[in-house]
RNA sequence: GCGGGCGUGGCGGAACUGGUAGACGCGCUGGACUCAAAAUCCAGUUCUGGUGACAGAGUGCCGGUUCGACUCCGGCCGCCCGCACCA
């Protein structure tokens, strides 16, 4: 046949066409085959797609060709997390609105989606912001206010001082705002809640029901949800002090060491520390200092732990006589526990920074294993670890375990005021979840303030609410609220005139449940479809970055949650029952002399004795090659996609992105590395149309009993079948990739040593079961030119709809097998023998060898071990 | 500080549950083809010694278990990620 260059330019719209034409990927709700959800995790409609993209949806690609190859009914849809900040600064920027902008984003990015060659269900594709989208959210909203898991309630916020919002704990990131980078200040707001902590338990609990999803994103949501078992005890304040409250209530995981208390501590905001402020300007001043501290990192970590004594006196618990002084504490956090703690120097850290720098003392009621009680001291670091209690009077000789327990029944059985004194608790770091943004472009929250009749829920008959198309962005703050005539409206309950809620959603909530939506995107009377849920629901394989492994998965899991309880995904719990999380693409950086960050595009690389250099291609002057980093327009270590589809194709771009490493780690972007994938892609294609030319005509059976050379070659097609089959199942993408380079090698040796006499009816039908195995195999990772192949090798179907080749297990089981084998654990020959030869056998066979006597250098042999199939080890 | 991960040729990486260390790719070296180049093909490529057959060393470092350790255990060193005054 030719051997002309396959031009993936002229190919891959082609295929991309008849794909679309013939409607291959279109899925169908009620298809009876088994289901398989596969989903990547859909995109900020920003304008263009980045090389991350690339990787991130040709990995999810991959599986559903994979998958649907398989006979699978495989659901793999695409859509847009399209609300957001960036379309309101593009609005204040090139004076566009936010929904031009948005929507022109999303049909350049789709085009671009679409040369990638990914076999998506655009007929389910949504948009966040679209209002037949955001509808059925606000509607949730309403059945979650109902189910009792929306609260609004004033509290302390993160507010980002630049974007002008409010941010939720996770958004904000070394005390700066996830989005704007800028320092976060803290705001008293009234704002809407999503109930996370209702799920608490349950969130941190199911993390054992999701064995497919990495281990580390498990953990970091175990501790981000921060259980922990506890005392809630009451301390008893004196009398006679000028102050209302009668005791503290303080939280502690550390019962056991209440004798040890030198003192209590309330946070700065707790209600206490206002009312003794009262009387005490110092203290009020030193609250004032403590609401100043900024909470960048640099300010925690530098912040001192300081005090003020407000002059109260708490009684211990177990000893009327014995007070403690309650001091106000910049180290106590009020939206913890209880915002008040009792200080136990020796055995916690904070605490003995704290009684140092006041000269509290410390006694030690933990003696450490190996420790002698009687000369246990605490200086500068405290114990805080398990151990036998001392100095502790009735819990002296208990371990740690039993004087927490001890106390807890004591603390239980006794009153204070008439009620428990002590009570065991359980606390989670994990707060619920603000939702309230001062934006314009996000989801309206359906509610209506009247001065009557309250906060009044917008009817279902009125959704949705939609956002007003006429505004402005030239000033800072909340658009919506400025429009002049939008929030003014009816109350739906007295007609009188009332005002709108303002506020947006976080957009986290729109990609909360948009995995849900693709079942049934053309529901347009309710959010889902429970059936189609049913049918569809959990995702079988979510892909996405590891960046989300606390936000938005969190909140997923918790939406799926209270849709439940809303009634909208009958028993569905866990959205996603396996997860995977791929790592970064990464490009080296160029800088010239004057600093000025280059475009790889922009520079020639060239090797020496001395190693590698760049020059500029423009004037030939040399920059300086800076570390490997994740691609970044700042630092301008970017490659387009679209430059590269153009000049390589996409199959190139998906085999490179695929190749090299594995796919949760880092993939490092080089020139050389995509010439490479380019030049296997033209391989491969010289490789198949040889084997056209040459192989039995399409639909030849193989024949029973083939010559030793034709077998050869069938052993290694199923082998490396069995290997990519293996490798794709289990998301080992880079290897199934080295399976098929080595496959091609294989295939070209053996075409390589035909002689004309050895190409016989065997060897031809041989080769057309290797091509006919081999085009479904690279399918999934390079689809275009296995069409182009599929063709040329006769096939009048396409490879999209090929079914994945059976494996012959049996026949990859050679009768001689090649033993290795090593003298005192290292290896000194091979051992060709029988299959199912004896221990006898194989132990005559090996001592036989001469490499083996020359190892052993005459001494007796002491002992041999045989492992079956796998190798012999001669000691001597 | 707490929690987790990683460390293998010049480079990216492979090695299933303890069983041939370096698959596969990139790069490099030599050769073929060509007037020449590109492309392509062939051979080599962990290190040290040796023309060679071969021998010795070798998976961050030190030690242990084992017939046998990249893999398991103990102790260090380095890098990366997450969390961080959560009582």
């Amino acid at each position: 046949m030719d051997s002309e260059r396959y031009n993936a330019r002229e190919a891959e719209p082609k295929w991309q066409q008849i794909w679309e034409e013939k409607e291959i990927f279109r899925t169908g709700n009620a298809d009876s085959r088994p289901k398989y959800y596969v989903l990547e995790m859909f995109p900020y409609p920003s304008g263009r797609i980045h090389m991350g993209h690339v990787r991130n949806y040709t990995m999810g690609d991959v599986i559903a060709r994979y998958k649907r190859a398989r006979g699978f009914n495989v659901l793999h849809p695409m859509g847009w997390d399209a609300f957001g900040m960036p379309a309101e600064n593009a609005a204040w920027h090139n004076k566009s609105h936010p929904a031009d902008w948005t929507y022109a984003n999303i049909a350049a990015m789709r085009s671009q989606l679409k040369s990638i060659g990914l076999s998506l269900d655009w007929s389910r594709e949504i948009a966040t912001c679209d209002p037949s989208y955001y509808k059925h959210q606000q509607r949730m909203f309403l059945d979650f206010l109902d189910a009792g898991l929306v609260v609004r309630k004033k509290s302390k916020v993160n507010w980002d001082p630049l974007d002008h919002t409010v941010l939720a704990n996770e958004q904000v990131i070394d005390g700066r705002g996830w989005r704007s980078g800028a320092l976060v200040e803290q705001r008293e707001l009234t704002q809407w809640f999503f109930k996370i902590t209702d799920f608490a338990e349950d969130l941190l609990r199911s993390l054992d029901d999701l064995p497919r999803w990495p281990e580390k994103v498990r953990l970091m949501q175990a501790n981000w949800t921060g259980r922990s078992e506890g005392l809630a005890l009451r301390f008893e304040l004196d009398p006679a002090l000028p102050v209302t409250a009668r005791e503290i209530e303080v939280y502690t995981t550390r019962p056991d060491t209440l004798f040890g208390a030198k003192f209590l501590a309330v946070a700065a905001d707790h209600p206490l520390a206002a009312e003794a402020a009262r009387n005490d300007k110092a203290l009020a001043a030193f609250i004032a200092e403590c609401h100043h501290g900024g909470t960048s990192l640099a300010a925690i970590e530098t912040a001192e732990k300081k005090g003020y004594d407000t002059g109260l006196r708490a009684r211990h618990p177990f000893d009327p006589d014995w007070k403690l002084p309650v001091y106000v504490a910049n180290f106590v956090l009020m939206d913890y526990g209880t915002g008040a703690i009792f200080g136990c120097p020796a055995h916690d850290q904070r605490d003995l920074d704290f009684a140092n720098r006041y000269g509290l003392g410390n006694t030690p009621v933990i003696c450490p294993p190996g420790e002698d009680p009687k000369t246990f001291k605490i200086t500068a670091t405290a114990y805080e670890g398990d151990g036998v209690l001392i100095h502790s009077r009735f819990l002296d000789g208990m371990t740690t375990r039993q004087a927490k327990e001890e106390v807890a029944k004591r603390l239980e059985a006794q009153t204070l005021g008439n009620r428990r004194q002590g009570k065991r608790e359980v606390q989670y770091r994990l707060r619920d979840w603000g939702i309230s943004r001062q934006r314009y472009w996000g989801c309206p929250i359906p509610v209506i303030h009247c001065a009557a009749c309250g906060v009044v829920p917008v009817p279902l008959r009125d959704l949705p609410v939609e956002l007003p198309r006429d505004m402005s962005f030239d000033e800072p703050g909340n658009p919506l609220d400025r429009h002049p005539t939008w929030k003014h409206v009816a109350c739906p309950e007295c007609g009188a005139p009332a005002l709108r809620e303002t506020d947006t959603m976080d957009t986290f909530v729109d990609s909360s449940w948009y995995f849900v939506r693709f079942t049934d995107p053309w529901n347009a009377a309710a959010p889902t479809t429970p059936a189609m849920v049913a049918k569809w629901l959990p995702v079988d394989q979510y892909i996405g970055g590891i960046e989300h492994a606390i936000l938005h998965l969190l909140y997923a899991r918790f939406f799926t949650r209270a849709m439940q309880a809303a009634g909208h995904v009958g028993a569905l719990k866990e959205p996603f029952a396996g997860l995977f999380t791929q790592g970064m693409v990464v490009h080296e950086t160029y800088r010239g002399m004057d600093g000025a960050w280059l475009y790889p595009s922009e520079i020639r690389l060239a090797m020496d004795e001395s190693g590698r250099h760049a020059y500029k291609i423009e004037g030939g002057e040399e920059v300086a090659i800076g570390a490997i980093e994740k691609m970044s327009k700042s630092k301008k270590n970017t490659v387009d996609p679209d430059d590269i589809i153009s000049v390589f194709g996409a199959d190139t771009a998906r085999w490179f992105v695929l190749s090299d490493s594995p796919p949760e780690r880092d993939v490092i972007w080089t020139e050389e590395g995509v010439q490479g994938a380019a030049k296997f892609v033209q391989r491969l294609w010289r490789l198949m149309s040889e084997l056209a030319e040459i192989a039995a005509p399409a639909g030849t059976p193989v024949p029973v009993g083939m010559t030793a050379e034709a077998t050869a070659i069938r052993r290694a097609v199923h082998m490396s079948l069995i290997k990519v089959e293996e490798d794709i199942e289990r998301l080992r993408f880079n290897r199934a990739v080295a399976q098929i380079h080595d496959l091609a090698n294989k295939l070209s040796a053996a075409i390589g040593a035909i002689e004309n006499e050895n190409l016989g009816p065997d060897m031809r039908a041989a080769f057309r079961e290797a091509a006919d195995i081999m085009v479904p195999m690279m399918a999934p990772m390079m689809p275009h030119l296995a069409e182009e192949c599929w063709a040329a090798l006769g096939h009048a179907d396409l490879a999209a709809e090929a079914a994945w080749p059976a494996a012959d297990r049996e026949l990859v089981v050679e009768d001689t097998i090649a033993l290795p084998v090593q003298v005192n654990g290292r290896k000194r020959a091979d051992l060709v023998i029988a299959r199912d030869a004896g221990s006898a056998a194989i132990e005559a066979a090996a001592l036989e060898l001469e490499p083996v006597r020359r190892a052993l250098d005459g001494r007796p042999v002491k002992r041999i071990i045989i492992v079956p199939q796998r190798i012999v080890n001669v000691v001597g």
